[in-house]
RNA sequence: GCCCCCAUCGUCCAGUGGCCCAGGACAUCGCCCUUUCAAGGCGGAAACACGGGUUCGAAUCCCGUUGGGGGUGCCA
């Protein structure tokens, strides 16, 4: 390889940096918008902010098969929920089909591309066994007019090799003849995406092509049509990041993996540390810190410094950094991020939410969560109403603990002799708990799943006295009367 | 098959010839704190794929091997 990205060829490349740079971010909508396509969209936009240059949203539906403006939807609204805007679009292709045929015919009158009317099968039966993959160059003399059913194919030069300047990999050549005649222009009229996107970049103006790595060998033939088209205007600077992996260290597909941008804001990530976690997927700050804000990241990113080598895609780690950013967040940010989970229809407490009630959990629910999703089921027991244990936890805790009704009892009997609230629970329990020779933590088992309902959740008397005295003693009492019943 | 890319702890990064018997973070293990669970603190285990060079000196440079990945469509 030739992987040096150093020295004067980087200095020159990252002069090619300054100033304005013009980028674009060009997801094809043909399925929902992935955490790959989102990385590739913050680091070009990354690039722009900081550079002060501009970020052109491309929408590339040349393929009217596979092409459905609903997933274009999704793909606007994910960035838009990510904060990454864009300056101009978003450009359909599909309603640029005029400049791909202006340029089609170009190549064709100036003798760059040739009609053929092969048909893929006999394409592949007579090149079967070469040792050169791909279209064998059939039509190139046999002199074809452009019409229906008949592609419009580049010819590309036998001898020579094409290089391709790339910012994360350095200058990668191919030689010209591993590389085939292939098609511009389909036999129904429709542009093929590589002369598509050439054109649209340079009408665009585009500085800098930054996109997965799974664009790498088709760049050749980008740079061979630029050359072609582009009337001696530089070629873009590229780069080719990184892709995005499976646990398989395999492509991340929309198909085989469940990696939808929408999925994560559905399961309570949010954006913010959504962006933090992908900024990192290939790339880190000099100083080596982690927890970066966005002003942070711009100020920081530097395409020069992306790394090669793919990265795994970690929902452990995103964990972690969204469990960072909602214990940053305030306690009314919190419970307004928290609403749409707590108010979702399928909660069983839908319609009895008390604000005060909330806004007085929310401190202590805002340490326990790693997404927000979690987020209802740690305060349920404040509001579900009729209120019952969890069977399994009573089982263990209550009925499973022959102490069970003498710590409840003496529970009870204890709030009549303190000042209800935290403080005083606590100290009650104490006292239970020393009577009985136990430790605190074994104690108040059975008194949180009478209250609570679930033996883990959020801090015992805090939550109780938000419950209020009335509904502690009424569910101790409770569950008391029913541990009794059952012997 | 052919073309191209990649190769540091399980994972994500740091490291651009000596500061590295390799540093941070996530995960993991142990301890502490503690009313559960988290959070937090402390500590542990854990990697330069292999082989040749170059050099006084290589994780860092070169070559090869192996391994992985991407592409190979009249998809993007």
């Amino acid at each position: 390889m030739d992987g040096s990205v150093g020295g004067e060829r980087l200095a020159t490349l990252v002069r090619m940096s300054e100033g304005a740079p013009r980028v674009r971010f060009a997801p094809s909508p043909t399925g929902y918008f992935h955490v790959g396509g989102a990385r590739t969209a913050l680091y070009n936009w990354l690039f722009a902010r900081r550079l002060g240059g501009q970020f052109v949203l491309r929408i590339e539906d040349t393929d009217r098969e596979r092409s459905d403006p609903a997933w274009t939807d999704g793909i606007l609204s994910a960035l838009r929920w990510l904060g990454i805007d864009w300056d101009e679009g978003p450009i359909h292709q599909s309603e640029r089909r005029a400049g791909y045929e202006a340029a089609a015919r170009r190549l064709f009158a100036e003798g760059r591309a040739y009609a053929c009317d092969c048909t893929p099968d006999e394409v592949r039966a007579r090149t079967a066994g070469n040792p050169v993959p791909g279209y064998d160059g059939h039509c190139r003399a046999r002199g074809l007019e452009p019409g229906p059913g008949r592609a419009l194919r580049f010819k590309v030069p036998d001898e020579g090799t094409t290089v391709v300047c790339d910012l994360v990999r350095g200058d990668v050549e191919f030689a010209n003849a591993t590389i085939e005649d292939f098609v511009v222009q389909k036999s129904n009229g429709d542009a093929l995406f590589v002369l598509a996107v050439v054109v649209d970049d340079l009408d665009l103006r585009i500085t800098h092509v930054v996109r997965g790595e799974e664009h790498l060998p088709t760049t050749p033939k980008a740079v061979l049509l630029w050359e072609a088209l582009g009337d001696g205007r530089p070629l873009p600077v590229f780069a080719h990041l990184p892709i995005l992996v499976n646990e398989q260290r395999q492509k991340l597909s929309k198909r085989r993996d469940k990696v939808a941008v929408e999925d994560y804001r559905d399961a309570g990530y949010l954006p913010e540390a959504m962006v933090n976690y992908l900024a990192l997927l290939g790339w880190a700050p000099a100083d080596g810190r982690e927890v970066l804000t966005r002003d942070e990241l711009v100020a920081e990113f530097r395409l020069e410094d992306v790394n090669r080598s793919p990265a795994f895609f970690d929902l452990k780690r995103l964990g972690h950094f969204n469990g960072v950013y909602v214990r940053a967040l305030g306690d009314d940010a919190f419970l307004a991020a928290s609403r749409p989970f707590l108010e979702a229809p399928d909660v069983p407490f839908a319609g009895r939410l008390d604000d005060q009630v909330l806004a007085r959990l929310a401190p202590l629910a805002k340490e326990r969560v790693a997404t927000l999703s979690e987020v209802p089921d740690l305060v349920a027991f404040a509001f579900v109403e009729p209120f019952d244990p969890d069977p399994g936890a009573y089982d263990k805790a209550i009925a499973g603990d022959d102490a069970a009704p003498e710590i409840l009892e003496r529970f009870l009997a204890g709030l009549d002799t303190v000042p209800f609230g935290a403080d005083g629970l606590r100290s009650v329990l104490t006292g239970v708990a020393d009577a009985l020779g136990r430790k605190l933590a074994k104690a108040q088992a059975p008194v949180r799943v009478a209250t609570m309902g679930r033996p883990i959740g959020l801090p015992l008397f805090e939550s109780l006295e938000v419950l209020g005295e009335a509904t502690v003693r009424a569910r101790v009492g409770a569950a008391l009367a029913r541990r009794r019943g059952e012997g």
